[in-house]
DNA sequence: CTGTAACCGAGACGGTACGTCCGGTCTTCCA
DNA sequence: TGGAAGACCGGACGTACCGTCTCGGTTACAG
């Protein structure tokens, strides 16, 4: 059996320092020239320390980021809610699309997801520690739409969330359109045609 | 002023030998273990073969997967019309989850996703030689549907396509969900809610 | 000041556990392959408990050598002693080939002298705990010669010595020819030619 | 089987660099501290270049000293013959002596004796290359020292150089005692009482 | 029909990074 | 407080590929 290194006698520092630098690189020389080597030498630590807590080189980078909301972990991840949940989605829709404008965004998203396609295992990581809670978030302001009447009642979240972001998200990971505020609400516009309350209780 | 290879002298032996090693290793051992090396190898071809036909390993297994549709240049990709858009769409869809559920079809797929996500340039030739006419059979599809008056008039036919493949797409890409039929009707669904023919319309 | 360790406290037990696993690691894998970190698993002991001890991995083997020798104090190194030097010394250089070509002594004596080579301090340990001790008593089978009149009586014992092992063990090191009985007696004619009794005085 | 490069196509501007910054970096930093990457580091030159051409570390320090024979063809190996052969002897024994003393030799030809004592491939290509043609050379003057009646005519020479070198080359090897210029003379005496003319037939 | 210029296969080359191993130091915890 | 355990930084190991290059050989167009 091979031996397991023992968690307790872990080095923080160096695990700091490898994350650090880990996201510095990235953003810095993207994704494609990133190394283990390189994340080493800029952390000032030996290979074999990122090898024996880290199983891949993606795994360092998802670990990258899931420090970063460790560190805020009362993350403003709630979504806005005035009661008005058109106005509140387009506010944060078009809010994504101008994150996703913003080069410092690329590179690093652009690194996760190009290890995620490839490595079950990781998207599982991923699903759990970072899309997760990110999703439930907007789940629940979602469902505080339901009480308020503004979605249908037995709408699957789930299927709404994709219906709202997942064209946004396909159109800026394979760049196949622009990324416009307009484009923003149309989505908006279109999920709730599709997810709105139902036709038939405001007919009566 | 570099000299460029002269296309007529071209070794179209080579070229197929090429692109048929691609398809054969990305499906033999996966896209990760893809190399030139291997490649040039399998073909049976010298390594400056295709550094001079090809910029990059992703523009080759880009090719590999034209090569392909030009083979049958009249594809079937036009889609059925019966003349019932909800009926030929949930077809399509469930088609297209028990395509992407085949293990022959993940290999292929991901890598092209890999190389896409880093590469502007791969991206516009992919968008421009294999989801381009896909995507305009598709088209042509909802066009039919709005001329029958079973798709608002007025549709964005992009953001349509969006609506109905992207949340499947991702679903599949990152692994995020189960992909079933009841999946793909209920996409239809949703997708029919938001892009069916004007209410308005009906209630005068 | 560098604190020094405290030999009084000094574990007996892991002392011999690395000195014995630095044995059987030498003839199990050659000199080439032997580690301190394998010393030190093998013996079941920290790393550091070698380094507080031992200057370098050459001390460590000489030592293991050593420990050898002590284990038994009065070893027969005292040479047959017939009166006879030239069927005494015949003997025993034949003893020696005989040695030299079993294959478990060969590992451990070329680990020594790669060390030793390199390494002056350990050359003089070596000289003086092991080659000394065994070098004086060839020395006194010499002297008792001297005494019968079967070497010649100024003889410098030093380069005796010398004349008689440095060709079978520079034949043996550098494996430059073949290790025979016949060898080993021509080498003993050789040196009583050279250093037998003086011709003068038996002529007259 | 494996594939083996083909010689013909070898850069000999990479040989030369390899080889010469091994000599280098061995007298600067002695054989210890010499490794595969420095040498590459120092020629300019891929690792695998290296690894391609010479199957050791050792094979690449032979081959450094074999290239430097190459260079002077017609080196002056033979040894000075003037009819006396006591005379030649300490004269080429003395001059042995001295260059042991040379620090510059030291550290090439430790290196070279570490790897052969613990190689026995090397060690042939050592005895072929290297050693072979110098003892040829001293074999020769023992060849005219016995037709001038100053050697037993049938004295065995391979046994006869060893008489005269083993023991000063162990001496320095293992630091076992100091080299001077009396040894030189002593062990020049000694050879020739044990190689000299047969003394029966000067006493008819 | 014959240069001659290009592509072609092959593969050596200078490099980068891989993942592993070990050297030597430092730290933690046990006896 | 010595020793076991082993994490740590550093750095060499030998391998795999990268993208460039040079080498003959073999087309195939031009004179």
């Amino acid at each position: 059996m091979a031996k397991q290194p023992d968690p307790a006698r872990r080095s923080q520092r160096s695990r700091q320092a490898i994350l650090t630098a880990a996201r510095e690189l990235i953003t810095e020389m993207g994704y494609a020239k990133l190394s283990i080597e390189a994340i080493a030498a800029r952390a000032g630590v030996g290979k074999q320390t990122i090898y024996r807590w880290w199983p891949s080189k993606g795994a360092v980078v998802l670990d990258a980021f899931l420090a970063l909301s460790e560190a805020g972990p009362e993350q403003d991840m709630a979504l806005p809610d005035t009661g008005d949940l058109e106005a509140d989605l387009k506010v944060v829709m078009r809010a994504t699309v101008a994150e996703f404008a913003d080069p410092a965004f690329e590179a690093p998203i652009r690194a996760l997801n190009t290890e995620i396609i490839n490595d079950p295992a990781l998207a599982a990581q991923y699903q759990e520690k970072l899309a997760g809670p990110v999703d439930e978030a907007k789940k629940e302001r979602l469902r505080s739409a339901q009480r308020a009447g503004q979605l249908a009642a037995g709408a699957d979240l789930d299927l709404a969330l994709e219906l709202l972001y997942a064209p946004l998200y396909q159109r800026w990971l394979l760049r196949s359109g622009p990324l416009t505020p307009q484009y923003a609400d149309a989505l908006v516009d279109a999920f709730l045609k599709a997810m709105g309350p139902d036709i038939d209780a405001s007919t009566h």
